[in-house]
DNA sequence: GCAACAATGTACCAGCCGGTTAATTTGCGC
DNA sequence: GCGCAAATTAACCGGCTGGTACATTGTTGC
């Protein structure tokens, strides 16, 4: 995910010429860019220095910085929205769905950092860039639709409670998920590094698994 | 906390001339800044600004914007740790006390979202600045005596399963309390706003309260 | 092969912003 | 009051940075 379109262009046909390969490079440079430094921290020629391009091409491609910048938030969500879509669930028993559910998000998140320091960015702002992008809102409600239909199967098996929350549920799967990777940083500085060695980070998954099943059970 | 010493001098005597309030004064409009904006984001005339000041101040108290910056992080971390440190647990019964801990931890992260969006900040830059404040390291574990005494009480007590981390305890505390108040703005744009509503807010503080005592409970 | 247009390279600019220099004022010890 | 250091002001600077003007080169349709 992060490699893709790298450096699929230059010089590999006769000389130059490859618009699309461009725009794709400028993206991922940009994205690497603003995850690491911020909208503000992110230097527009230090984009263009990552690949072999010039500034004057960001601007021709994307407007502004700004533009830019709404681009890569709009292609990041994009993919990450497909890699949820292709989880498929709905075959299984609730308890092993919701499991599924938690593990896959729990390591999505972990091997998406970039993505979510976009997020963490966007929160800083407010989520005012998030607005101006339409494709947003219809296809992220589908990962709620996802929880609802395990919640509904649950209750009628009689194993989940009658008045678990679908949204309540995604955020504590976010919440979790989205913390460990984003505040690894300062939690390690207070209180040690422990918890983020590749085992320990096994158990807290399934901490985070027992914990919202547990929540959920009938009683 | 956010408006204390806002404006404690200025002609307060006869004229002018105070230091320690003027210092306390850029340190309470810079943490709003950094707040705001981010590191790079904060513009030292802006801070200035929101106080009667000059930029010059600024530099002469504290070298240069890192300088200030740390300053800020510091002193956020300080008062936090004072509040959480009032805290008093130990005559309760575990459950009860665990329960007071993360309903006091929830509603502490939500009033201090200035702290909150500081720590952001500080994981955007990977904590690189905390490391270079010595303070925290020692206090910060003491988070973690408070769950150690609750757990070994609950274990004694037969009430709690033998083999909970109060580390990870810990964890699931801060992750939703701190996710409910960094990334409302982002939840709200995908999700709609409903769950940050007052009432939302005490249901979903209780979801919190009942997924972490459910999962630290012997069976 | 020649317009006409899309894509790219080069050089440049204006304003902002962190930081500084130097002069002025205030408070304090005596 | 006087001297001296601390506190404060005002003006300034250099370079970085987003953004642009213009020339140039490749591409495509005919």
């Amino acid at each position: 995910m992060s490699e893709a379109g790298e450096n699929t262009r230059k010089k590999a046909r006769s000389w130059k010429q490859d618009p699309a390969a461009v725009r794709a490079d400028i993206l991922c440079a940009a994205r690497a860019e603003f995850a690491e430094h911020g909208l503000s921290g992110a230097r527009v020629q230090d984009i263009a220095d990552r690949i072999q391009t010039s500034k004057r091409m960001i601007f021709y491609y994307f407007g502004d910085k700004e533009g830019l910048y709404r681009a890569v938030l709009d292609e990041a969500y994009r993919s990450v929205r497909k890699a949820e879509a292709a989880l498929e669930l709905d075959g299984l028993p609730p308890e092993k769905a919701l499991r599924k559910l938690v593990e896959f998000t729990f390591d999505h998140h972990r091997a998406n950092a970039d993505f979510i320091r976009l997020v963490m960015i966007e929160n800083i702002h407010g989520a005012r860039h998030m607005h101006e992008i339409d494709s947003l809102s219809q296809t992220n409600t589908a990962a709620i639709g996802q929880i609802e239909r395990i919640c509904t199967a649950g209750i009628e098996a009689g194993l989940f409670r009658a008045d678990v929350s679908p949204l309540e549920i995604h955020w504590q799967i976010s919440g979790m998920s989205f913390f460990n990777v984003a505040n690894m940083a300062t939690f390690s500085v207070n209180f040690g590094p422990d918890l983020f060695t590749d085992d320990a980070q096994l158990r807290l998954r399934e901490t985070v698994v027992n914990s919202i099943l547990a929540s959920v059970r009938a009683t």
